[in-house]
DNA sequence: CTTGATCCCGTAGTAGCTACCGGAGGCAGA
DNA sequence: TCTGCCTCCGGTAGCTACTACGGGATCAAG
């Protein structure tokens, strides 16, 4: 469990940051984690920094930024060479999206929840939320998916 | 161009449905829309009820609801055999979704703005966005993915 | 030395499409 | 009828960000 030399194993930094084992290798495979060194035997062994590195990943991520907006950020933040205002831009533009997906989220609620209160009253001849998908009825701007795993890890 | 038989092209149901000609056989593919019949040369020929068909199924779609509901949004959509319970509950189950999304989005935007807008003052030492990132920040309850090419559909 | 937990790597699968390809069908003008 | 051009065909690969699986190796403890 390599509890001699500080290191962490690759369970260990996958428990303390909150993230899948799976994960961290994936990261690793994208270049987004480095590669650690390694026992003997060939087990990834991690230090301070990685753990801190992937706990600024999760962070990002958690807040939306992609996996590449992290990248970015990472890269900024690395040797914090003034360059606040290119993480700044990216936050930005994180931001604006975040604010068309709650404004696209909110319409879609209201239609939803009109539909299913109108089905709440006594029985009707026809479904209401079916007459939602039906042929008269006029579109909200888009449309978006539910079984959207991105949002189920909020 | 299938003027004749009243029966459209593949390529003028998608225009007339607003929908990707590949995705009209990806759905055929996954079963969603019926093999239509074919020209003696192998294009295929919609009629009316495709187009309805198709329309409902991008109209859920748009809605958020999963291609497996609008699959079961379909087939109670067909006898209208009372089934409209069955449909409410899809509905409200995709509502519930939709309104924790709504929750965790909110709780995104305030923390992102809040970044953002400690920017927008003088020079400071540190990056706020960074730090929003950074060791001693805690962290909201969830994360989302921005590049979510499902809410650029919205 | 054995046991049981952990970790290794590679591959495939998830949702919901989109993009690309060479080749064939279809239609309108000359 | 020929020609040119658009559309459509099927199949495959790619996209995001992981997760799951499987069979074997390694680790730490008893």
């Amino acid at each position: 469990m390599l509890t001699k030399a500080r290191g962490l194993a690759a369970g260990q930094l996958a428990k303390a940051a909150g993230v899948n084992l799976e994960t961290i290798r994936y990261y690793e495979t994208i270049g987004l984690m480095p590669a650690p060194p390694r026992t003997p035997g060939g087990h990834r062994v991690y230090d301070d920094v990685h753990v801190r590195r992937l706990a600024f990943i999760r962070r990002g991520r958690e807040l939306g930024f992609s996996i590449e907006e992290v990248r970015a950020l990472l890269i900024l933040d690395d040797p914090r060479q003034g360059s606040c205002a290119e993480a700044k831009d990216i936050a930005a533009t994180h931001l604006t999206e975040v604010r068309h997906k709650l404004a696209d989220l909110t319409r879609l609620e209201s239609i939803l929840a009109a539909s299913v209160a109108r089905c709440t009253s006594e029985p009707l001849a026809q479904c209401p939320v079916l007459d939602m998908l039906g042929p008269e009825t006029s579109l909200p701007r888009a449309g978006m998916t539910t079984h959207d795993s991105s949002l189920d890890r909020l």
